[in-house]
DNA sequence: TTGCAAATAAGAACAATTATCATTCGTATA
DNA sequence: TATACGAATGATAATTGTTCTTATTTGCAA
């Protein structure tokens, strides 16, 4: 269950809520996490955690590289582990869970667009919004604030 | 100046901010502009409007689709006066200037990704953060606040 | 004109996030 | 193993972007 060495080697000190807040993500159900649900679940296990600490070890292992940051519609961050390749997302509007893809087309598209108008991509984020045709989706619906298209 | 039949069509009352706000995004060199932008210009620009109502008011226009929100990385929200078309952005992480394109092959392999993947598009978006490597490019960096990757 | 519902301005309230600061913890070293 | 010091933490204040509340004003139909 403890893995300093991933912490050691980010350069970040092996301390009790890092190790429980990377637990977390390596043992979750969810792979996209936002702040206030590490949080909360952190408190219900019994974890005694302040929500600034979390706030911190979350931009933390972003910048280590741990975690990848998402900006969905919605307002707040969310995060999931890191595994090296990118990908997209698209998220299901019913239930708000989140699939992910990888599309070499789309991917070489937007180089050639880029590379057409004069810039050269340092990231981009492709989220698509929509709705589950499976049977499966829990139906939960998601909260969409106004603003919200 | 005026073109109360916009809000007239939209259902809307033609009053002053309404007005103001419609005009400026019709006149504004920058299409792309924050509910801070147009408060900041509409006073500079000598009108008093309370910021509660630019809020208001850039709802209200997007529910009527004469406005389309995006939501870049850094938090905010942006409107753009809506021309109909979807298109997706590229934003210069050199001075914030956003660049719009559409790309048939992007369309439609996302349609196809989603197809596959047992989802129903309702919307998506693309943001392509590239650094501009043009020489008109002001070089005015960006505000990237942290969590921005 | 007048009346009244709709819209406004100002500021309080709110939610997500970051900053502050006194206390505690991890760990390198003695 | 004890200790000392800087780094990390938790509590809470502050900030930011946005929405809500309310008393007042405005657009417009009769």
């Amino acid at each position: 269950m403890h893995q300093p060495e991933h912490l050691k080697s980010a350069g970040l000190k092996s301390t009790l809520p890092r190790l429980k807040v990377l637990d977390l993500f390596e043992n979750s159900k969810e792979r996209h996490l936002s702040a206030e649900d590490v949080y909360k679940q952190l408190l219900s296990s019994g974890e005694d955690v302040g929500l600034a600490t979390v706030y911190r070890v979350l931009t933390q292992f972003e910048q280590a590289g741990l975690l990848v940051r998402h900006h969905f519609e919605g307002g707040k961050s969310v995060f999931e582990l890191n595994k090296g390749e990118h990908h997209d997302h698209i998220v299901c509007l019913q239930c708000g869970h989140v699939e992910e893809f990888y599309d070499t087309a789309i991917e070489a598209r937007q180089e050639k667009v880029a590379t057409e108008l004069g810039f050269t991509i340092r990231d981009h984020s492709l989220h698509i919004y929509a709705d589950c045709t499976k049977k499966k989706c829990p139906h939960k619906r998601l909260r969409m604030p106004p603003g919200t298209h």
